[in-house]
RNA sequence: GCCGAUGUAGCUCAGGGGUAGAGCGCUUCCUUGGUAAGGAAGAGGUCACGGGUUCAAUUCCCGUCAUUGGCUCCA
């Protein structure tokens, strides 16, 4: 007898050894048609798999990731027995299943390539061996058997991946003519997958290790139901549309230039408006959280970043040394603001009683980033940190850490940032080489991060072997339109650069005494911070981030005289108002694409001219009717309180 | 940096060995003084750049630059 516990706690039991699939039928057959996978006891199993004995399960249907797990692994499955076929000598690496679909690192013979026309080959071959319907079989083997099953076939990777397994563990899974190294889980055979779309291919080193050989990493989706699949790739379109490079240039609110060169942005007027914006609602917090602006210049003495050490670590691989007629004198393009910022808290000697110190600034810094890796605005070679130095005596490091953070939600809750994940960035504990500084700072200063976060109740996860080489940090990082994670938002601890700076304070004991400093940008760097806020908000911004909220259109020369009484009405208030005297011309541009950034559209003329009203237009709303001058000031004030209310700014 | 793809008018893109096309935008004019209007005419391109093959290259080949999907990296 064997007694089966499903999740919610009811019990079945079966005279004999059971499958999961059948214990699904057994509830419904319908059930059965729509399950995948089965967690029996903390495992994720086949559903074939026979359970022996009492077990504790969850049957998983498309909705669970378990689900899609089994089904884009077999997919990858499936792949490699179709590249096989199209691709004689091909050898395999790896082909796990990921977020959404699943991909296979492979490595051709000699002089293929696949490309994206490729594609529609590879999918018809997986299709037409998905209606096989060949099982999965799982089977276990020897590691001897395993590693002479991959010699004869001749794939050093798998070769490779089972010498470090160990005997006892080893599966292989088969399906038609296609044997894989695996654990598994899998679907029961390949009949299910019937929408199957390759997405793009891609060159991906072995095992992640730049030295190795790259393989070919191909990806691809798929689905039970072809309309599932189209609801998908509709989906990609969606978030295609609001790729800030689209609507940057779209809204004109950055651009590049190949003359000026690669990953610098040239910021238009209407995002140097928006970027203003930011800056400023930052600033003010920051006022009230007692930083105090400094400024410092984009360049420092080479002996600068020996001292903070960037020299040693980065040197070679920057925007190289500025020379000046002087001989042997050399300056460095700031990758950072932090030495300048040592330098400004030295020209004084400091007391305890003045700590802690907070010097903030909008820095702009240059880092010579792998041509490959620039992205639009997210990943850039000149941007501007909205940067600022806290310098602390240790006693007071969680407090202020805990200060940031506050800033930080501020921030966030204010643009409506609710999708982020907290990751506390800690030493690799097995490897402590890569880091400058003492253990016991380093101790220190972990465990201050990790009680400012548990005390501010905060969802986070710990990466170890993430920190920085100077000291661990707690980051933010938020997702773009296609799910790509961006770190916005970081938090840094320093003990390294006051002790190379020789930074002292004061105490009370009359001893000079070594600050702990923290380096922190909310936003993390305007570029970043601005590419994601338009993808978050579509191009449509809150009323008071969007360049003009209101614009008074007189709708021909004649009523020019009028539109300037509204606007002069309206400047009053603290509304950004902007009349277009193009007239009429402009109608069409509205129509067009204005709409899209303008809030609040008012046309002036005829009878609104005689009566003293205006027509208003609401961004998304269309046709607010006609009202006189005052009723419309009431309306946009009330607006904009609402505005302010949802977005939490004050 | 590496593997793939892309680069044609301000924007979105079509085309293709015989020196260029559409829609939108822009300019001018007409109509409508007005709610995401209509019509006419016009200006705009060394087809990214450099080399090669060819009688002839924007088109084919090679290189460079830039963009892009990933990988590695990310102070």
């Amino acid at each position: 007898m064997i007694k089966i516990t499903l999740p919610d706690n009811s019990v079945k039991e079966y005279n004999n050894p059971i499958s999961g699939f059948e214990i699904a039928k057994d509830i419904s057959p319908r059930l059965a048609k729509e399950v995948y996978s089965i967690t029996v006891n903390d495992e994720v199993w086949d559903l074939h798999r026979t359970i022996e004995s009492d077990s504790k399960i969850n049957l998983h249907k498309w909705d669970d990731t378990e689900a899609k797990h089994a089904f884009w692994h077999s997919s990858a499955h499936l792949m490699a027995e179709a590249l096989e076929v199209l691709y004689p000598g091909i050898k395999l690496g790896i082909g796990p299943s990921i977020e959404n679909g699943f991909y296979y690192d492979v490595d051709l013979p000699e002089g293929k390539v696949i490309s994206d026309t490729d594609f529609p080959k590879i999918e018809a071959k997986m299709k037409e061996l998905a209606q096989q319907k060949n099982e999965f079989i799982r089977k276990d083997i020897s590691k001897n058997e395993a590693l002479d099953f991959f010699t004869k076939k001749g794939d050093e990777y798998k070769i490779e991946l089972i010498s470090e397994l160990e005997e006892g563990t080893i599966t292989f899974y088969e399906q038609g003519n296609f044997t894989d190294l695996c654990k598994g889980p899998h679907l029961p055979n390949t009949e299910k997958i019937k929408a199957i779309k390759i997405l793009s291919v891609a060159g991906a080193y072995w095992r992640g290790d730049e030295t190795r050989k790259q393989l070919t990493r191909v990806y691809g989706i798929t689905f039970p139901k072809q309309k599932m699949l189209e609801e998908y790739l509709v989906l990609l379109e969606e978030a295609k549309k609001r790729d800030h490079r689209k609507i940057g240039k779209e809204l004109e609110l950055f651009t590049f230039s190949q003359k000026v060169g690669q990953g610098l942005p040239l910021w238009l007027p209407k995002g140097a408006m928006l970027r203003e914006r930011l800056e400023n609602f930052l600033k003010k917090i920051q006022k009230r959280y007692g930083y105090q602006q400094v400024m410092a210049p984009h360049i420092g003495l080479k002996e600068l970043w020996v001292t903070s050490g960037h020299y040693a670590k980065y040197g070679k691989d920057s925007f190289q040394p500025i020379n000046t007629p002087a001989e042997g004198e050399e300056f460095l393009l700031k990758p950072m603001n932090c030495p300048h910022h040592c330098e400004i808290y030295k020209h004084k000697p400091h007391s305890y009683k003045d700590l802690p110190v907070r010097y903030a600034e909008f820095g702009t810094v240059y880092r010579y980033e792998q041509s490959g890796e620039l992205h639009g605005l997210t990943r850039v070679r000149g941007f501007t940190q909205d940067d600022a130095h806290i310098f602390c005596r240790p006693d007071q490091l969680k407090d202020e850490f805990k200060k940031v953070m506050d800033i930080i939600f501020i921030i966030f809750n204010a643009l409506d940032f609710k999708d982020f994940i907290a990751q506390v960035s800690l030493r690799d504990p097995n490897d402590h080489s890569k880091y400058i500084g003492s253990d016991d700072n380093w101790e220190k200063s972990e465990s201050a991060i990790l009680e400012a976060v548990k005390e501010k109740d905060l969802n986070y996860v710990v990466e170890y072997g993430e920190a920085a080489f100077y000291g661990p940090k707690l980051d933010f990082m938020v997702k773009d339109a296609l799910g790509r994670q961006w770190q916005l938002g970081t938090i840094q601890v320093d003990y390294n650069l006051p002790e190379r700076f020789d930074l002292e304070y004061v105490g009370a004991d009359n001893q000079k005494h070594r600050p702990v400093m923290i380096h922190r940008a909310p936003f993390g760097s305007m570029e970043r911070f601005v590419a994601v806020l338009i993808e978050h908000t579509a191009g449509k911004f809150p009323l008071w981030l969007t360049p003009e909220q209101v614009v008074v259109l007189p709708i021909s020369e004649k009523f020019n005289d009028y539109a300037k009484k509204v606007l002069n009405f309206l400047n009053n208030s603290d509304i950004r108002t902007l009349i277009d005297d193009r007239n009429e011309k402009i109608g069409k541009k509205i129509r067009d694409n204005e709409m899209k950034r303008i809030p609040y559209l008012l046309i002036v003329g005829g009878n609104e001219a005689e009566n003293e009203t205006v027509s208003v237009r609401k961004q998304g709303e269309g046709d607010k009717g006609s009202m006189s001058l005052v009723d419309f000031a009431e309306f946009i004030n009330k607006e904009v309180k609402a505005q302010t209310e949802a977005y939490n700014i004050n």
